[in-house]
DNA sequence: ACATTAAAGTTGACGGGTCAACCAATACAG
DNA sequence: CTGTATTGGTTGACCCGTCAACTTTAATGT
């Protein structure tokens, strides 16, 4: 994993003109606080519901009866966080929980009515925004941008970065 | 040991049974909260500071000595978050103070010699961390990553997505 | 000159997100 | 069968990040 001086020298240039602006986490974690607040304002006008509760219906909905921990396994989604915001979801009426016959630790979660409704009321509402958000870019674009996450991902779990 | 993200995407099912795990939003708020893990890592390990408060050193650091509001505005960063994590730094006996002659209200930062020997320790580890996730890439791979994140942004300000 | 408005920074409140301690239930080893 | 380890889930503590209220000081306008 070596650096040609041409790299290095264009990242100094870049460096000492505009500090922070050009980094990369920088920009991914600006550009990513504001995708944010646009969700949580989309989602707040079409269903006064969080961004994180949006993501539990969606994960109840989409993965049908499950319980908790299968869900945060696949989202990545803490534990804790999950469980709270749960709580206020199953206190405003979205999902019921059933506890499991067979493992009583588990609590199988199902969307109610009013959360199903809310699902099929919000999930086109998000489908179009990412259809929107694509449509900025080419197919190419976006295939690229998909392949530079996957790499981004994959350093950003590696321990040493060659420092 | 955690997954590839490569296995995780294997791992989903159908394209609209799984909503969360192809959206873009998604994926960049989660590779953006692993290379803020790493950061931190690397920071705490070097030198026992956080996120934040490096971005405060490198913005003083780097950009002379000037007052909280200019920095605040080149990085986007909340007055708020930067004036309680100034305190620390000021506690730390990383940065002074000194009040503007010509404007009371402005307080002019510097590095004191211990915040100016992070800095100068730290930089060059940090800029080698972003060395090592751009040398993961092409460099068109780059340009197309940064014209990507260029039209998200732009995307992420719109208020209607034809929705 | 005085009143109004705006800017710089501090502080409080609150949700998001991570981590660790903890409890209850299960799985497992001897 | 019994003690131990593991798992599912809840709770508490803490930092990040945003927003708004507020204080102090400066700018503006009449």
């Amino acid at each position: 994993m070596t650096k040609s001086p041409i790299q290095q020298a264009e990242d100094a240039d870049a460096f000492f003109a505009q500090p922070l602006h050009q980094f990369l986490t920088y920009r991914l974690s600006r550009v990513q606080a504001k995708l944010n607040t646009q969700a949580q304002r989309i989602l707040s006008a079409a269903a006064d519901i969080s961004l994180i509760q949006w993501r539990i219906i969606a994960l109840i909905g989409s993965c049908g009866d499950t319980h908790a921990g299968e869900l945060t396994r696949r989202a990545a989604l803490d534990k804790g966080l999950f469980s709270r915001n749960l709580k206020t979801l199953m206190k405003r009426g979205m999902v019921t929980s059933r506890e499991d016959k067979a493992d009583h630790r588990i609590a199988i979660l199902s969307l109610t009515a009013d959360g199903q409704a809310l699902y099929q009321k919000v999930l086109p509402i998000m489908r179009a925004r990412q259809r929107a958000l694509r449509s900025a870019m080419t197919k190419s674009e976006l295939d690229v941008l998909h392949r530079a996450l996957d790499k981004l991902e994959i350093a950003a779990e590696k321990d040493d970065l060659d420092l």
